[in-house]
DNA sequence: GCCCAGGAGATGT
DNA sequence: ACATCTCATGGG
């Protein structure tokens, strides 16, 4: 099935960009299960292809290849920095993944470091996920929910096993995961910090990634960084940080974060020059 | 051994 | 509201 012809890069957006750590690349073709159906996509001289999988508007509308990412350039085009990571990275896209999975990938990611963060990912969902053909499901809440600690552990999560468990917990007993998009950005990420593991820059992952909150700008030490560096904004704390910098950048914010943070961590453009 | 990684929570001021 | 410490784990 042909998804489109879009400029998406699929190993930049879905292994490369470190907002999702779900995808496996393999003979050329990325693979993950989405909705509880295993996925296959390629690109070829016609532009990018799905074997298996969701139907074509659910995949689209997960790469976000809807949206108009020329008009994000033309909006940010005014700021030399930004301007120069959107020309960086013409085929990024940001993911909208389930709630649920970036909430808990996220809890995952609490200092720690990538390539870990994907291998946890992988272990947690081959130990509590569905087998959909050589690729897992990702675990449910329940799943987790009822979870033992100490198997949590031995996977080597660490003291992030408690928050798991908990955090599952809340979404089984009524949490609104599913509210959260069409909140206020603030109201959602209020109420996403009240969950055990979760704090600004989590939530702000979780709004941006899984809740199509396009405002919500996640301030790690990479954007603490190139804030301070390329902005010129001088605060000591991230939430300063991450406050001015969705003041200057607005109800995009978010989409312009990922670029700025791709070019930041992968040293395609030097910090402190 | 140290420092770092897409930090959060508890405690003290 | 802000600073400091601790929390597992693995790689450089």
């Amino acid at each position: 099935m042909l998804v489109g012809d879009e400029a998406l890069d699929l190993r930049l957006t879905l292994i490369d960009s470190a907002q999702c750590f779900r995808w496996v690349e393999k003979d050329g073709r990325f693979g993950c299960v989405l909705d509880g159906r295993a996925v296959w996509l390629h690109r070829d001289d016609d532009g990018i292809h799905a074997e298996g999988g969701a139907d074509r508007e659910a995949l689209r509308h997960y790469l976000d290849l809807d949206r108009d990412y020329g008009a994000l350039a033309a909006e940010y085009g005014h700021i030399p920095a930004a301007r120069r990571a959107i020309g960086l990275y013409p085929g990024l896209r940001v993911l909208n993944q389930p709630a649920w999975e970036a909430l808990i990938c996220f809890i995952l990611s609490a200092n720690n470091n990538v390539p870990r963060i994907r291998g946890l990912v992988a272990a947690l969902s081959a130990r509590y996920g569905e087998d959909c053909g050589g690729l897992h499901g990702f675990p449910t809440p329940e799943a987790l929910a009822n979870a033992d600690e100490a198997a949590l552990r031995a996977l080597k999560v660490g003291y992030r096993a408690r928050y798991l468990i908990d955090t599952a917990r809340r979404v089984c007993d009524g949490f609104p995961l599913d509210d959260l998009r069409r909140m206020p950005c603030d109201e959602a990420r209020a109420r996403l910090v009240s969950l055990p593991g979760v704090g600004e820059k989590v939530a702000d992952c979780v709004l941006l990634f899984g809740c199509e909150q396009t405002s919500a700008f996640p301030v790690d030490v990479w954007v603490a960084r190139l804030l301070t560096d390329w902005f010129g904004l001088e605060c000591r704390s991230r939430s300063a940080l991450g406050r001015q910098a969705r003041a200057l950048l607005g109800e995009h914010a978010g989409l312009m974060q990922q670029f700025l943070f791709h070019a930041a961590r992968t040293g395609g453009v030097e910090l402190g020059g």
